[in-house]
DNA sequence: CAGCATCCTCGCGGATACTG
DNA sequence: CAGTATCCGCGAGGATGCTG
């Protein structure tokens, strides 16, 4: 692992496109599933108001790490993908994932000490 | 790479300790020196209010990321350290670091189109 | 279907002053 | 030195209604 140090600190410049209370579970989700319209996303994650999500959206594809395609004819159809540059979110995402399980494991057994 | 489903996710589980406008901050720095005073993550990360960080260092404790530790003689003195299971988050801090420096260069040779 | 427009709440983070 | 104790502003996120 290459040297590194703290100041000037690029990982609050790496959080921030990723930070947001849904941004993280928007993008595991198009992952999953590789492309997925509005309304199906909606549907993933209930919770979520629609004019958050809009917004969240916004923001991902503003940095680069999701792309918006618009299918006009007839009915709207707009379908998400994870655009080539979000991809390399991929293992930090999944890595995440697997820590979150060992965490939430963790904090149960920690519980019934 | 296991099999990953994003419902019941737990990458929010795995986010909720480390988000918070400091958090990653401040356990990339306790990682970076090892062991740290109260005073010196102050003079570390200067725009960071003493409230602020009291906070943020209250809540890495109670989810067992760092350590705590109180010398009483004389003068008082604490130190913060990462935990054990605290330890487990380095590999993931330091992608992110790597990630943020990446995804900065990428944003910066976009603008120039 | 895929949003936009408004209005509103609430809690994170900030500023300042004080203390064992 | 390593914190509390108050007070406060602001902006992300939520609720609801409407539209091409």
């Amino acid at each position: 692992m290459e040297n590194y140090h703290p100041d000037e600190c690029l990982v609050n410049t790496a959080l921030a496109p990723i930070i947001g209370k849904w941004k993280v579970l928007i993008l595991l989700h198009i992952d999953y599933h590789t492309t997925l319209r509005f309304n199906e996303l909606r549907r993933a994650i209930p919770d979520i108001t629609q004019r958050v999500l809009t917004a969240h959206l916004r923001e991902l594809e503003q940095e680069h790490l999701i792309e918006r395609r618009v299918f006009g004819q007839g009915r709207p159809k707009v379908e998400y993908s994870l655009s080539e540059h979000g991809q390399t979110l991929q293992p930090i995402l999944r890595q995440l994932h697997a820590w979150g399980k060992a965490h939430h494991a963790y904090l149960a057994a920690q519980q019934q000490k």
